[in-house]
DNA sequence: CTGAAAGCGCTAACAC
DNA sequence: GTGTTAGCGCTTTCAG
């Protein structure tokens, strides 16, 4: 029995199941695409041939033909992966040598590569953009948003005629909380750099000083992490050995945790004469002994409504909101007083 | 004065660079592709008018005109993630609906959803693929084979005419491991399961069994995980309330941080009546009390090197080796004794 | 060294 | 209902 050579290497086009189900390419294309113009009959025959065939469309070639890829571009800083972060960052980093694109596109911190990115996510012909929480400049966010490709920032307020945005506001997370020690007498209060997240810092510091102003105080407890320390934690290791703070507010959980370890080897309670919060969250910050208080962030959420969003604007439809808070719940727990 | 229309929306194709620069297309290909070709004036010409016009080549029309599409697929379980992987989770999901492709195609556990990763690898045209610590089930893989598709595993030891691997040796590591207890005249220890990383466990059990059996012993200290837990998290802050053993291994980090916070809070010294080894250290293995002994391995290097070998794969360049095994390194902490 | 033209696989008018 | 055909933007022979 002579069939289509099954085991030619050939990939099966849309003009294989034409010609093996006897019509024309037109209506292969129909079918693939669900238009309920085709005959019931004639459907069944390509179907059966696809099958047969094993065909699968092209979606480059559909991509040519739409001007439409179906492929958003994500941007994020590596420094957010975690642990199977630095195996991302291995792929990616040869990846881009080798110009594969993932089209998972991160950005390092400090280097210039922003360029090159913006490039990539062009060429790739991306449908949408979603911006993870990082620090593209404003000339560089200009050149992005001159290609009119629909864009959300996610967790990051942010918005633009071509652009919405999901966040949680963090600043009226840390002014609350502020206000409640403020309240109680305590201002010794200090928040911890992060080089990785600049922007969040940026709030964090915009609710303190909110709060600090509307007491008619003056906050003056950043604590910025030098240049010269290997690291954030390690920086903070050292400080909480000779200072001490009622209040610590951290942005990231490892930070926390530092704070938290240094505070507990030298004899430091915590949270009787330290309390410590951790503004994100994690599985860790309940993990360690005593739990961390932290802000609980709708992380799943965030994800998919910048998703849902953007396919809303990928399909033109009206949006009449362009920024999007979603709420966050403080959990108390073992590194604050009650 | 006069040029090709800035504003116009349209996006600027080789037409448009080919007729500012008073060349044919042909040659503006030339020019992008850098063939040696051209003459170094017209080369310039055209150079300009690529700057002039901000040209960018579609890269899904070279994609089709080439038949590669520049980009690989990275199949990964959705369960890989720690914070960020909850955002990832929200933003895929939804993608999928929309039928959106973000190329990091994850799995999700249960789910009998390989085909349809199957099937949007293919129609993508990815030119390779990287399989990450999954569980794709035999006649899976052979569909995803009989593409021809350069693949490598990552972080699981498999390979075939078209694969090839990067990975840990872990069963090694544990009979190492499980050896220097055994000879110490240790032999009360346990598998902690993983559900979200069968292929693993199964590696360390092959390790533990290895070693309890060229010491004449049978292994029975596996722990699995009944299926009603909520999470291993949970059931095993319940376990080791009751049950007390030598030596604990576990494969992820927040087991190790269950047992450990579990016989801390019900007054079982670490190390001295209980010790806790995880195999997958990470930054919070180190950044709890006690620390954690575990296993460093070459997060990066696995990423890295899987995307060079796949690179070489489809620059058709020869490879000998199917099989690359990367080294770890055992770190003892404060969870085992010296 | 450069241009003309075919073709990559598919969609979308436009005919019949 | 179904087939024909003209692109989508680019690469690549093949002429010149």
């Amino acid at each position: 029995m002579k069939t289509i050579a099954k085991d030619s290497k050939k990939r099966v086009t849309i003009y294989s199941v034409a010609r093996e189900a006897g019509v024309s390419l037109a209506t292969v294309s129909r079918v693939i695409n669900d238009s309920d113009v085709v005959k019931e009959d004639t459907k069944r025959k390509v179907q059966e041939a696809i099958i047969k065939l094993g065909y699968k469309p092209n979606a480059v070639a559909q991509g040519l033909a739409l001007k439409k890829s179906t492929n958003i571009a994500l941007i994020i800083p590596d420094s957010s992966f975690t642990y199977i972060g630095k195996v991302f960052n291995g792929l990616l980093d040869v990846a881009k040598i080798y110009k594969y694109n993932i089209i998972l596109h991160t950005t390092s911190s400090g280097v210039n590569e922003m360029n090159e990115i913006v490039d990539n996510v062009i060429k790739s012909h991306a449908d949408g953009i979603i911006l993870y929480n990082d620090y593209f400049t404003p000339e560089e966010l200009e050149i992005l948003n001159s290609f009119e490709i629909p864009m959300v920032y996610l967790d990051v307020r942010a918005s633009s005629k071509q652009s919405c945005c999901v966040y949680v506001d963090y600043q009226q997370a840390v002014y609350e909380l502020t206000m409640r020690y403020l309240q109680k007498g305590i201002d010794d209060i200090v928040v911890i750099d992060d080089k990785k997240n600049p922007i969040n810092v940026k709030q964090i510091l915009a609710g303190v000083q909110q709060a600090f102003e509307e007491k008619g105080k003056k906050f003056e407890g950043f604590i910025p992490i030098p240049e010269y320390a290997h690291s954030s934690y390690d920086f903070l290791t050292k400080y909480f050995k000779k200072n001490r703070h009622k209040l610590v507010i951290t942005y990231r959980d490892s930070q926390a945790l530092a704070v938290l370890n240094t505070c507990t080897e030298n004899g430091i309670n915590i949270p009787e004469e330290t309390e410590v919060v951790c503004i994100k969250g994690s599985r860790y910050t309940d993990m360690v002994r005593p739990q961390i208080s932290s802000f609980d962030v709708p992380a799943y959420d965030l994800g998919s409504l910048a998703m849902r969003i953007l396919t809303k604007m990928l399909n033109g439809d009206d949006i009449q909101d362009r920024e999007f808070r979603l709420n966050y719940v403080f959990k108390e727990k073992g590194s604050t007083k009650r």
